[in-house]
RNA sequence: GCCUGGGUGGCGGAAUAGGUAGACGCAAGGGACUUAAAAUCCCUUGGGGCGCGUCCCCGUGCGGGUUCGAUUCCCGCCCCAGGCACCA
């Protein structure tokens, strides 16, 4: 028996100290050792080789608020394993971080401190950066960039220009959502039930000049793609971003007014339904509500009730239980198919923004339709029988919206209804009343905002003549830093004289006035993945090559409320560059995975409100608010956020534990697309776990010095030495399935713990034949597939095992199927589908031999006992099925 | 209302070709080491029952079904989270 292992751990210690190996592990110092070590060596910094296979890794940049959050810690972790991994499966891989650097809390966080966007937003970029590099993700920090700088913009205004060439670009007057307290405009997107998506404002309407993006021509592409070529994402991202898209096909019905030389087109879904249209509704901005009132004495009536529908606002509009409200016209309209005379109303429930404003109600086969002609005393015709039913609109509950036959629709009578709405289509289109349409709820993405802090849009407003844009040479239009913010944070642009007066580009007018809106920070976020590729260029947005190369994206992670803002726009922005010639694909990102919230239980003070985790007091069992002592109200896990208190700050997390024992944890405490509940008692365990790992090396240490890592036939093994031996590949291959299939790292961890209880409890190995090469391979094993997940206890200990670093740059292990083999294997033996017994069976019995043994076994036959067998179920290897 | 997920011990979570439910960790309990504590190492731990066993019964939200066998597949419900919502 060695030396060592005869004197106890004491020893061990001492010889692994006189070897350089502390006896602790002390995070800090090897953290800072081996973030100094990766950066002069330039280890993450990538090139561009045609000879390798590249893997592009993405996690979604961070806007520079202060400091880095949980949410941020959990993301970057979650793609810094796969960076690593990856890595050490031999791909050419890149993994570059910036900042998403304009947007409004800068100048909120300005007029707050009375300092500037730019010096807060730079200050913020700094101070996380080094937040990010202590916690020693792998990125090439020599790719960073930072939206608000004049390189970066400039390129968005070049492809602004030319979308505007392409007319890709438009400007109109439009209604636009606008929220007051942020002094700008939304997109419908950025509106959540009525309310601002930041600051939750009741959003109102209001008309501005506005530039858009046609992001609506692309609406079937990107729809076709999310079902065909998304593969790769979560079903539950498609689905959102189809129906936010939401397309509807149909038809298109002119509907001819009453004496008057006026038409009235609708789109319907349910042109089978058309002979069941008794009356019609406009929506109240609808511009022929006027003037069909007009002249049936109901004008002054009509004014009113638009001028009151215009005032209710949208989020009591949308609620659920609001009070469908109409008014008639006074006008008639002529269904041009059943050529009924049908009463004109307008209605809150029509919505100018979707189809033409203005729908055919069928009562008996809407239910919006059905309630507002019940309260107002509307006709209805039952179109469509459901089969073996006849319904009758005297009795009539609710409308009937399945299908059916039709009745009451001259000659389509006895149709089936889907293949009517082809037929009424047909006939539509046959007698120019109408025709096939399709319509989308997705709208044109208006990027115009009233702000300072944000890319300035390339244009000239010149009194002669009108909209003219930058010359390509003119740009970058540099937004000037040294502006101050006007009260109520408005932005300085309008009022910067000295900015604003330009020659024009076009006849060279000396007054002509820059364009004082700014671009919706989405557009940065929407092409900073290929910038990545080339981010220093200056001949274009990107170097060809370099995009070719890099892009698209293989692997894209972040949160999942960017899954309909962010992860569309990004998609059209690919579409624009391909159709403009500048990329080859179509789709940004092949693979996408959401990680879950990172969310802590609220605790609450029933005077002080929510507290902090450090403003809770605990005493003996009970937990206390810190300034008054009463009893704190322990509320269920959610988000953390800065409102509700239940945060927990990483630099605090960093300084007690450092970056692997906070790594560690977001791994293992849950898969990463699910949320992720914080647990101090967690963040403990992980702590134990590492220094149970580093203790294992240096108990080891002596006995595997010297010592080359076994790897032969594992037929040359027997004992102890072989079972471990067989664990180590076992373990190689549960990791690397794990991380490589489905990235259930905490699966993995969990495996790799098996492995290090395994060797704690493998005493005497290191006797067997080749127990110490085994011990070695076990050890170097454990080293090698940590090494990704907590990466400088792993370069420390490869290091400590006798290895040149870096472990970073080492191979993934492979595992060895003659490791994993087995002499006997455990059968288990079911009577009737219950488990009754284990049998100990050799690898290669034959089946009726291993039915033989079930069959004997006694607790097998106290089980049968006189019954008769009927049949016995082998599942080789596995398990045998007595059925009595 | 519609569309996604999800519901498994005291807790986080395992079990992805239908085949030993509860891996791994946390918490709890017991033991070893120590003058003592911390740390560490080892053991126990879904519930219930008794003859304490290589024992029996129950158990993966609820109710049915398919199957030799269901956490896994099918049908019908309940609950939780997220998204969309008067979109014609």
């Amino acid at each position: 028996m060695p030396f060592a292992v005869l004197c106890g751990t004491r020893e061990h210690f001492s010889n692994a100290r006189r070897a350089g190996m502390n006896e602790h592990y002390e995070p800090k110092a090897i953290e800072a050792r081996w973030q100094k070590y990766w950066e002069e060596n330039r280890l993450f910094t990538a090139r561009e080789d045609p000879s390798r296979e590249k893997y592009y890794l993405l996690e979604m940049f961070p806007y520079p608020s202060g400091k880095i959050h949980m949410g941020h810690v959990r993301n970057y972790t979650i793609g810094d394993v796969v960076a690593r991994y990856k890595t050490m499966r031999g791909f050419n891989v890149l993994h570059p971080m910036g900042w998403d650097a304009f947007g409004m809390p800068a100048e909120n966080a300005a007029i707050a401190n009375n300092s500037h966007p730019a010096r807060w937003t730079y200050d913020n970029i700094d101070y996380m950066r080094d937040q990010l590099k202590s916690m020693g993700f792998s990125y090439d920090w020599e790719r960073e960039l930072a939206t608000c700088r004049p390189e970066y913009y400039r390129w968005e205004q070049w492809l602004f220009l030319k979308m505007y060439e392409k007319g890709m670009v438009y400007r109109k007057k439009s209604d636009v959502n606008w929220c007051d307290a942020c002094q700008t405009v939304l997109a419908n997107e950025q509106v959540e039930a009525g309310l601002c998506w930041r600051c939750g404002t009741e959003v109102r309407l209001k008309k501005l000049e506005q530039w858009f993006f046609r992001i609506s021509d692309y609406a079937d592409d990107l729809l076709e793609y999310s079902d065909r070529l998304l593969p790769g994402w979560p079903e539950k991202v498609v689905t959102m971003q189809k129906n936010w898209i939401g397309k509807s096909v149909g038809a298109r019905i002119l509907f001819p007014v009453e004496n008057r030389d006026i038409t009235i087109e609708v789109f319907t879904t349910r042109q089978d339904t058309v002979y069941g249209a008794t009356f019609m509704v406009l929506a109240p901005e609808h511009p022929l509500v006027p003037e069909l009132a007009r002249g049936t004495g109901r004008e002054a009536e009509a004014a009113r009730f638009v001028e009151r529908m215009a005032k209710q606002d949208k989020a009591r509009r949308m609620a659920e239980d609001f009070e469908k409200e109409g008014l008639f016209l006074g006008a008639y309209c002529t269904n041009p198919m059943s050529g009924r005379r049908m009463p004109v109303y307008t209605a809150n429930f029509a919505l100018m923004e979707y189809g033409t404003g203005a729908v055919m109600s069928v009562p008996t086969h809407d239910q919006r339709d059905f309630e507002f002609a019940k309260k107002y005393g509307l006709d209805l015709v039952v179109v469509i029988q459901p089969p073996g039913e006849s319904l009758d609109p005297a009795t009539m509950t609710e409308a009937y919206t399945d299908d059916g036959v039709l009745v009451n629709s001259g000659p389509f009578d006895g149709m089936g209804n889907r293949d009517a709405m082809e037929a009424i289509a047909d006939k539509l289109e046959a007698e120019g009343l109408g025709g096939r349409s399709v319509q989308y709820r997705l709208r044109d993405w208006g990027i115009s905002r009233q702000r300072y802090w944000g890319t300035p849009i390339p244009m000239v407003h010149c009194p002669d003549c009108g909209v003219v844009p930058v010359r390509e040479e003119d740009l970058p239009v540099v937004l000037p830093e040294d502006a101050d913010l006007l009260p109520g944070g408005k932005s300085p642009l309008p009022v910067l004289e000295d900015w604003l007066k330009v020659p024009c580009p076009s006849c060279g007018r000396e007054d002509a006035r820059r364009e004082t809106d700014t671009m919706d920070t989405f557009v940065e976020s929407s092409w900073y993945f290929e910038r990545y590729c080339s981010p220093r260029y200056d001949q274009g947005m990107f170097d060809q090559k370099a995009v070719d190369y890099w892009m698209p994206v293989d692997q894209y992670i972040g949160g999942v409320e960017h899954a309909i803002l962010h992860l569309l726009y990004s998609r059209y922005f690919t579409r624009v560059l391909h159709d403009l010639g500048m990329v080859k694909f179509k789709e940004p990102f092949t693979r996408l995975l959401t990680q879950g919230m990172v969310c802590k239980e609220t605790t609450k003070c029933p005077e002080h409100g929510f507290l902090f985790p450090d403003e809770v007091q605990v005493k003996g069992e009970d937990r206390v608010c810190a300034r008054c002592g009463a009893p704190v109200v322990v509320g269920r896990m959610e988000k953390m956020s800065k409102s509700k208190k239940n945060v927990v700050d990483p630099g605090n997390l960093l300084k007690e534990y450092g970056a692997d024992i906070v790594r560690l944890f977001c791994l293992f405490a849950s898969p990463p697309e699910r949320d992720l509940e914080w647990s101090e008692a967690g963040v403990e365990g992980a702590a134990r776990f590492l220094n149970r790992v580093w203790r294992m090396v240096a108990k080891h240490r002596e006995d595997v010095s010297g010592a080359k890592p076994y790897d032969g036939p594992a037929d040359e093994l027997s004992g102890a030495a072989r079972d471990l031996f067989r664990k180590v590949h076992d373990t190689i291959r549960r990791v690397t399935t794990d991380i490589e299939d489905r990235f259930h790292f905490n699966t993995a961890v969990s495996a790799v713990m098996e492995l290090v209880n395994e060797i704690y409890g493998s005493g005497g190995v290191e006797n067997e034949e080749h127990g110490r090469e085994v011990l070695a391979k076990a050890l170097q094993t454990v080293v090698l597939l940590l090494a990704p997940i907590v990466p400088h206890l792993s370069e420390e200990l490869w290091e400590v095992l006798g290895n040149e670093p870096s472990v970073a740059k080492a191979p993934w292990p492979q595992w060895r199927e003659d490791a994993l083999a087995t002499s006997t294997v455990l059968v288990v033996v079911q009577v009737n589908g219950k488990l009754r017994s284990r049998l100990n069976v050799a690898a290669d019995a034959d089946q009726e031999s291993v039915k033989q043994m079930a069959l004997a076994d006694p607790q097998v036959r106290k089980f049968v006992g006189d019954k008769p067998v009927k049949k016995v179920i082998c599942v080789p290897g596995k398990l045998v099925n007595v059925v009595v």
